[in-house]
DNA sequence: ATCCTCCCCTAC
DNA sequence: TAAGGTAGGGGAGGAT
């Protein structure tokens, strides 16, 4: 028996028993005055003992058997909280309100526990309600053993004392609740079924210890349990933990067998690259969790070596693409965000157009309607399978015991199936269960017809998810009913409520017969409200829920049931005694969020009431952007480890891209297999029980290459050096955005071939100027080409073009914002000189053992970090003075020397064109073009789109059906950024799609959305229609989008166009579709002033930014050079002159 | 107090 | 076999 708990649970005793209340009057009724919220605690707690003293000296009459007793009890309990503690402490017990880990109850009252809590108190004798009971009612003392709680299959005993002390610094909260690692994933599955020789017996404390009989639970999920293996390498799956990793200590405290990573197997080799850092000892303790003698690096070579593992695991190239087109979590994450951008598009242009001017009356009374659909891809999945109807369908990609079921149908559900749920669970319940395969492209159909149908209904529409919104459909319903919504009248808000299930019983038949599933309609007087009225409505139907009832239906809910209340805040709850919402109704707010915190438990105390003031459609901008693998992480060495982040990062800047952003914080996550996890986990290819560690660079200017985020990224894992074999999971995160300005370049691939173009001409395999980053990092190769996403994208390969024409964003850039820039910059660049080049911190504990970063320890900011866009849009004094002092400080850098020139060289200063161009486009268009269009539009710029000559031919021309994997590289972000946004998303998606989809449905957005700009407005669809992605040919050229000034678009486009080409010149194809468009100008739509402006505008551009001398040194490595682009312009113009029979044109 | 950083948590 | 992603809210605790 644990003496160091005892120990303690007796002066906690002897302090309890010896509390009386008159001896301190002071301090603990004393409000804040100082101390922080752990002396708030430290009061409160002996405010709730002086109670006890009170309560026991007045139960003189009870026995005191509960005497050396103290308890705490968890969670909801039968006898109450408030009953358990008056019968123990009248009884002469002791009674802990907060477990602080400073002091020890010596029974835990509880009726159930969650693994959670469980592990947390694994040391303590748990007990139900009865004991307490029982032994009051028994006037003695009975056995707690009789009233174990056992529950949920569970051991509460698991690991329980065993290391004691070691584990328990890694593995246990100092604070009461929560986490008993620093960050374990899913730790809410702990050691379950570690029956395996895991949760060996302890001998010691017999009493606590009694074998446990758990009886055969529910189903639980852990990774603990041991699903069947496919491996030849069938270990036991045995925990010799002895180890109790928990930081950096623990690792470093273990002797260190010399195991070297590089093994004698061959595979394993570590390539020369990454000799330092790494490689040398990945923590050799961390074998221990595994059988004897194996590396995890020998173990995955091991597993790796049979083709059909090594195909699925990131040892494939093309598991990234392959892998997230199987994800169904990646696919619901990328359809909200498209739905949601799509949405606020949608939202905007509806209040533009005068209508739906809700007013909004502050007291008014509001209806909302929650949609979803009814176990979404189970129900669209037994569409293709009738037969199965009725009986229990499951969605999942295999039928192994590891495979997640995404989505199961009601009569799975009321065998107990969940959506979520391991396969293994699931038949466990289920055995028929009738699995079917995933079908994404129909659930975008099924979507698409969906939100079509919503957006029909007058309101305001919030995407939640794919198949699921809310709907604002106030305006209506008061509307019906009569009044401003503020009355009382009982017509009115019968009215009101008769045309709110009117809406939605017709809405759910409508999409009922569009889509052949069944949604359901919650309604309610707010999102809350429309959301838990939902779940009642649930199968096929729908709820209002009334105002008159929405206390008592919402008090009977479990808390669990509202909304953001997950597992860990309703344990929280639970632990205040709270398991219902009316329970909440017993709590003080202050209660409420001293426990859960200001918001959290404002928020609770609020939704006890039914109240929400979340108003509906409120969206706002993207914050971050990331890509995370966290399955079939399987290395052999660490170079396979870095070139998946590479990977990694490549599949970041392209989603970078597609947002027009770039962000300047780069976060870098690991999940590393726990010391006592077995090399196996349960879920095939699965990331098993894993710590993770984050660790994050601020970049000195914001940046989307791939090549920084690589080389970045790379840097930090590399400083973990973490073990290959044993990173189970990997994702970059990028924050700090900041909007991609195509004033300055379009994207840092454009000015990234400008800068290339001036260092050297020779156009493929161009060192990257701006990648001085070979400075700190002195790379192994030097002529490493091909890994570098930028040449790949624009430089070396001809940028897809859909509409015949590849394109630029119109410049947008403020004079202002551009001249404000460089101050801005200087002192950011100036700082960083100055300071340490990198504000990494690791928070996690950094697992290893070597001291991290030897490599990077240059005091200068990799110059990578720079943007060149950034650095090109610098003062031209300015620039020269940033280069040369990385020229100064870097001597050495090779690669680094041409990098510099390309810069500071042109003498034809590039700036002037920013600088003072801006003023001649007279439209006064100039500036944020819509100060109306705001939301996703201030993101992006004035768009156009030349029409294309024949929609059909952009079918073949998009791209041959190669199902090469990076298809998407063929986008240009330029391209991209010139398209106004809905396009664009079009354009993406059906890129998405091509990359992504196995087979061809295409199933593009906007099918028919011609009369509307709508994507949505889709009806019926026509099959071939579908094909279409882009809108029909515009009845005369023009801009697709409209609100803005034509003319002046043009010359932005044009602008950053050239820009953006200044050094390689045009590409031929660009130069003809907008000399076709000029032409077309001309003759179609008859203004010659403007063909003749845009020629014009280019002959300023080209003219203003010739090299002084020597013309024409630089080739045209696209093919054309901009004076034949002119050329080509007053030619078509010329054509279109006399087409229409004009008198020619004079360009002079 | 308020901000910032680093997480945890939640939802689909 | 299996495809355990991803963005945003917000709390804890340190910096300012
Ligand atoms: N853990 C989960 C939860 C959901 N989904 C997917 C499949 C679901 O069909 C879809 C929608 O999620 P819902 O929560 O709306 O669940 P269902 O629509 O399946 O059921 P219902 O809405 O009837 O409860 O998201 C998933 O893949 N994994
Ligand atoms: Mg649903």
């Amino acid at each position: 028996m644990g003496s160091l708990l005892d120990e303690k649970s007796n002066s906690v005793r002897k302090r309890i028993e010896n509390h009386v209340f008159e001896d301190e009057v002071g301090e603990e009724y004393e409000a804040s005055a100082f101390g922080g919220f752990g002396d708030y605690m430290r009061r409160k707690k002996i405010k709730l003992q002086n109670l006890d003293a009170e309560i026991r000296s007045s139960s003189a009459d009870c026995l005191p058997i509960f005497r050396g007793v103290v308890v705490h009890v968890n969670g909801y309990t039968q006898p109450s909280l408030q009953d358990l503690h008056r019968m123990i402490v009248s009884h002469g017990g002791g009674f802990l309100q907060y477990l602080d880990g400073k002091t020890s109850a010596t029974h835990i009252v509880a009726s159930s526990l969650t693994p959670k809590k469980r592990e947390e108190f694994r040391r303590y004798r748990i007990v139900k309600p009865a004991w307490v009971v029982e032994s009051v009612k028994a006037k003695r003392l009975l056995p707690w053993d009789a009233f174990r709680v056992v529950d949920e299959g569970q051991n509460q005993k698991v690991l329980k004392f065993d290391n004691g002390r070691v584990l328990n610094e890694s593995n246990t909260p100092q604070s009461s609740y929560r986490d008993q690692t620093n960050s374990s994933w899913y730790t809410s599955q702990l050691k379950a079924s570690t029956q395996a020789q895991n949760g060996r017996p302890i001998s010691g404390t017999p009493d606590m210890d009694p074998a446990v009989d758990q009886a055969v639970a529910p189903p639980t999920q852990s990774d603990y349990g041991d699903f069947p293996s496919f491996t030849s390498l069938d270990e036991p799956n045995e925990i010799s933990n002895k180890s109790a990793r928990s930081g950096p200590e623990a690792v470093e405290e273990r002797p260190r067998t010399p195991t070297p990573l590089v093994h004698s197997l061959e595979a394993i080799h570590t390539p020369s690259k990454s000799p330092p850092v790494v490689s040398q000892a990945p923590s050799p303790s961390r074998r221990d969790a595994s059988a004897p003698e194996v590396t995890s690096e020998e173990y995955n070579a091991q597993l790796l070596s049979d083709p059909r593992m090594r195909n699925n695991s990131v040892v494939n190239p093309e598991f990234i693409q392959q892998y997230y087109r199987e994800s169904r979590l990646h696919h619901l994450s990328t359809w909200k965000a498209e739905l949601k951008a799509q949405l606020q598009l949608a939202a905007k242009e509806k209040s533009q157009s005068r209508l739906s001017r809700r007013k909004q009356i502050p007291g008014a009374r509001r209806y909302i309607m929650h949609v979803d659909f009814d176990c979404f891809f189970a129900a669209v999945a037994v569409l293709k399978h009738p037969d199965l109807d009725g009986k229990p369908v499951a969605v999942a990609h295999g039928t192994g015991s590891g495979s997640e079921i995404a989505s199961c149908n009601y009569t799975a559900r009321a065998k107990g199936v969940k959506n979520g749920m391991w396969m293994k669970g699931a038949l466990q319940s289920c055995p028929d269960l009738n699995v079917l395969p995933y079908d994404f492209p129909a659930y975008e159909d099924a979507s698409r017809k969906f939100y079509s149908a919503i957006l029909s209904v007058e309101g305001i529409v919030q995407s939640v998810s794919i198949d699921e919104a809310l709907v604002d459909i106030t305006g209506q319903c008061l509307e019906a009913g009569g009044s401003d919504g503020r009355g009382v009248s009982e017509g009115s808000i019968y009215r009101e409520q008769a045309k709110a299930d009117e809406i939605a019983e017709r809405l759910r038949h409508a999409i009922r017969s569009e889509t052949g599933c069944s949604v359901s309609v919650g309604i309610g007087g707010n999102i809350l409200q429309a959301k838990v009225a939902l779940r009642k409505a649930k199968p096929a139907g729908q709820f209002q829920l009334k105002p008159d009832m929405v206390l008592e239906f919402i008090g009977n809910l479990t808390v669990q049931d509202l909304p953001g209340v997950g597992y860990s805040l309703g344990a929280k709850l639970e632990e205040l005694g709270i398991k219902f919402v009316k329970d909440v109704r017993d709590q003080s707010k202050e209660r409420l969020t001293s426990a859960l915190g200001p918001k959290t438990g404002a928020r609770i105390w609020d939704y006890a009431r039914g109240i929400d003031r979340t108003e509906v459609g409120n969206e706002v901008m993207r914050k971050s952007v990331s890509a995370e693998v966290n399955w079939g992480i399987r290395f052999v060495n660490q170079s396979q480890a870095e070139d998946f982040v590479r990977s990694l990062c490549e599949e970041l800047h392209r989603r970078l891209v597609e947002n027009l952003v770039k962000g300047k914080q780069l976060t870098l996550k690991v999940m590393r297999r726990s010391a006592d996890a077995p090399l196996e986990p349960v879920k095939h290819l699965g990331h098993g029980k894993c710590d993770t560690f984050n660790k994050s660079v601020l970049l000195g200017v914001a940046s989307n290459s791939t090549d920084v985020l690589g080389k970045e990224a790379v840097s930090m894992l590399k400083s973990f050096a973490i073990s290959p074999g044993d990173l189970r999971g990997i994702g970059v995160q990028m924050t700090k955005l900041e909007p991609l300005k195509p004033a300055t370049g379009g994207s840092i691939e454009a000015s990234q071939k400008q800068l290339n173009f001036k260092a050297s001409p020779a156009r493929k395999k161009a060192q990257h100027t701006h990648d001085p980053d070979d400075l700190e990092s002195p790379r192994k190769e030097e002529t490493d080409t091909v890994n570098y996403g930028p040449s790949l994208n624009d430089s070396n390969q001809k940028p897809l073009n859909i509409s015949g024409t590849q394109f630029i964003m119109p410049s947008q850039t403020d004079p202002q914002v551009v001249a404000e820039l460089p101050n801005d910059i200087r002192s950011k660049l100036v700082a960083q000189g100055k300071q340490a080049p990198r504000g990494e911190r690791s928070t996690s504990p950094c697992p290893p053992p070597r001291r991290s970063q030897p490599p990077v320890a240059a005091e200068l900011p990799p110059q990578s970090q720079l943007d060149p866009d950034t650095l090109a849009a610098l003062p031209e004094d300015l620039r020269a003075e940033v280069l040369d002092y990385y020229n100064q400080r870097d001597p050495a850098g090779p690669q680094t020397a041409p990098a510099p020139a390309p810069l500071a060289a042109p003498p034809p200063p590039p700036n002037p064109l920013r600088f003072k161009k801006p003023t001649s486009p007279p439209k006064k268009k100039r500036g944020r073009p819509s100060t109306k269009s705001t939301g996703t539009t201030t993101l992006r710029q004035a768009n156009f789109l030349f029409p294309r000559p024949a929609t059909p031919t952009l079918s073949e021309e998009r791209r041959e059906p190669s199902p090469q994997p990076d298809t998407a590289d063929e986008v240009s972000p330029e391209f991209l950024a010139a398209l106004p946004e809905d396009i664009r998303r079009e354009v993406l998606e059906e890129h998405r799609r091509a990359r992504t989809r196995q087979r061809p449905s295409s199933a593009t957005q906007r099918t028919a959305g011609q009369q509307q700009t709508r994507p949505f407005g889709a009806p019926p669809a026509p099959a071939q229609e579908r094909r279409l992605r882009l809108p029909p040919l515009p009845e005369r050229p023009t801009f697709t989008s409209q609100k803005l000034s034509a003319l002046s678009d043009l010359r932005d486009a044009v602008q950053s166009w050239h820009a953006a080409f200044t050094e390689e010149g045009p590409f031929a194809e660009d130069v003809e579709a907008l000399a076709l468009y000029v032409k077309r100008v001309v003759v179609d739509e008859r203004d010659l002033d403007k063909a003749v402006s845009v020629t014009k505008w280019l002959m300023w551009l080209v003219e203003d930014s010739r090299p002084t001398e020597a013309g024409g040194q630089r080739g045209s490595p696209n093919g054309v050079s901009w004076d034949e682009a002119v050329r080509s312009l007053q030619r078509s113009v010329a054509e279109g002159v006399e087409e229409r029979g004009l008198p020619p044109v004079d360009f002079s």
